[in-house]
DNA sequence: GACACCTATGTAAACGTTTGCATCGCCGGA
DNA sequence: TCCGGCGATGCAAACGTTTACATAGGTGTC
């Protein structure tokens, strides 16, 4: 392993005069910052990351704490955030597990020393959490949590109005009786997805039907499951609202088995847009929300706390923002005069 | 911030006590350990990542290179990495770029002191581009990179049995004009899937049909492209085998444009099996590999080097190794008989 | 020519942890 | 009683940096 001393000992000056040439310190003659130079390059020298960690107490780090997603929100929010953090000159520290209590606890507790800020998503995220583990004002950005239970900053889609917009969107179409398949309990976007459709439902004048709300998991099973069970009702829904597009891939499924048309017999509809929606057939009409965006805004905004010159320290209360959504019209609604995908913004 | 002094101070013993009580030292009475354990977890103690990297020069980090990778394989193989990583203690600091060159130094040169090995993947690696960078006997794992370049161990799908596996599906089902299309030049992936389904047209006793070969990028757009191309030849293939899926529903959609049914007039297989194929009409036949298990073993790998007794040094000579695909038939290749995928070891 | 000042460099302390070595008290054997 | 050994603990060095402070040389001013 080649260190500074060696670099210092080439060039022919102290550890300290290397040091700051090669920080671009402006304590330094030209001359001597190019000897040293020189000699870093040819000695093929890289500075010890936890060594320069240790005494300035920064990491140049950012720790991404994920739930165990799947696929496409995954790999387009990482993209996100990595991007960011590298154009900062950061790097990212990933995690992703089923974090519930003692096992996000030791996640953040492995991490501490390692990052500078964290970008958590943890849509069952509690106060009481982070009192223990996260150390005082230490810089944090929530990613679709629940809002009023924390302090840190947070940012999140705007699931509500999206959701909105798709029961709007069936509503207009005529639908009356339009059924949603709920997210997982608990999870706080879910939450809010219900509350849009039943937001929507009330602006519509349509009567609330608890019956048509069934829950979900948001996997394709649940999705699958969820279609059977509306199909058993007395009088069966014209519309389905899926509050992912996982579940209403499983709903158009069970939708196809039962020998439905869609959208001739029920119109469908998810949300997130994933890749996959606009290749089904029908095509799926969908939410579309801009993963990669929400977790390059996650980052910038860390990074703002981190590099500013009054040191990490976030603002004095906590600040949330949210990052719109769009109505992605497809087949699947059967918004019949429509040929091609119209966008709607939220 | 709380460091192991105040620990020690609190627990009424010295540092050293202190952190041979915390890493399960024998060299402490139950009594101290006790009391040192208590006086951490009632202080909320968590020791400083960067102090113990220092000192015992292990960063329990293993670095993820990765190029800009799209969706779904991204995720997988994180997520395998992850995994592994996790259960036994280590987390990951990853990385995505166009890595070409001096782009990958870089991110490499960061990555310095911050992490105890590499998973690296870059189809393009070359010798030349890890002499410079990578120190002596760092450990690393390459992923699906050229196997004769380079001294380090290296994992791969097995692209040329699984290509070799799919034409030979093909051209059983009696067609004898199959097409490439081919993935993106450079690329390792490529050159390999290439390689098998030349072989199988040979071992079919097939023509070879340099026209039927026609260049691609691993893209949707260069799928489509690469139909129209095909679509103009004198004499028209019968099936077409593109190198991803991506590039498959390209070519799916430019098939339909040109009013050609799917499998009736041209027989569609892909590679990689993303969850989409089995949503497209018609079901995209095509090779499975298992990206999860990729990076799992990857990091498995890693770690064994990294915690074996001998301290971290790879095994003398690099290790290969290659991991299964499976061909995963559905109804775009034709295969009339059958109903449910059938699946078929490579 | 003495003095202050500025600029470039060197010296050494610090960051928080682990660990080799010294120390100390205790026990058993002679 | 003395001594060797051993088990538990403390002391201090070390890891590779950055940086406050000291220092040395040069330059300008009186």
């Amino acid at each position: 392993m080649i260190t500074i001393r060696e670099v210092a000992r080439v060039a022919g000056v102290s550890v300290a005069t290397a040091s700051r040439a090669l920080n671009d310190s402006s304590l330094v003659t030209r001359d001597t910052r190019t000897r040293v130079r020189e000699a870093a390059s040819r000695l093929d020298y890289s500075p010890h990351g936890a060594a320069q960690s240790l005494i300035t107490s920064r990491t140049h780090t950012i720790g991404v704490l994920l739930p165990d997603l799947h696929g496409e929100f995954f790999s387009e929010l990482i993209r996100g955030i990595d991007q960011t953090a590298q154009q900062g000159g950061f790097h990212c520290l990933v995690s992703s597990t089923r974090h519930r209590g003692p096992l996000l606890e030791a996640a953040l507790r492995s991490m501490w020393g390692r990052v500078d800020g964290l970008v958590l998503m943890c849509p069952e995220f509690t106060r009481e959490m982070s009192g223990r583990t996260l150390p005082g004002r230490f810089p944090v950005v929530l990613l679709n949590s629940p809002p009023s239970e924390t302090d840190f900053d947070s940012l999140s889609v705007a699931n509500y109005e999206g959701a909105y917009a798709m029961v709007r969107h069936l509503a207009g179409l005529g639908h009356r009786r339009i059924a949603m398949i709920r997210g997982a309990n608990g999870n706080f976007d879910a939450a809010e997805r219900l509350r849009g459709y039943r937001a929507a439902l009330r602006d519509a004048g349509l009567p609330e039907a608890p019956e048509l709300e069934v829950p979900g998991e948001f996997s394709e099973e649940s999705g699958h499951a969820a279609v059977h069970h509306l199909l058993r009702l007395p009088s069966r829904p014209t519309a389905i609202f899926a509050a992912n597009d996982s579940m209403a891939i499983g709903a158009l499924s069970a939708l196809r088995d039962a020998g439905l048309q869609v959208p001739a017999d029920v119109a469908l509809g998810g949300f997130d847009d994933i890749p996959m929606a606009r290749y089904m057939t029908p095509a799926l009409t969908s939410v579309r929300v801009d993963i990669a965006a929400l977790g390059a805004r996650a980052a910038t905004r860390l990074l703002e706390t981190l590099v500013s010159p009054a040191g990490p320290a976030p603002l004095p209360h906590p600040c949330r923002e949210t990052l719109p959504t769009t109505l992605v019209v497809r087949r699947s609604s059967g918004a019949h005069s429509i040929t091609t995908p119209r966008r709607e913004a939220v």
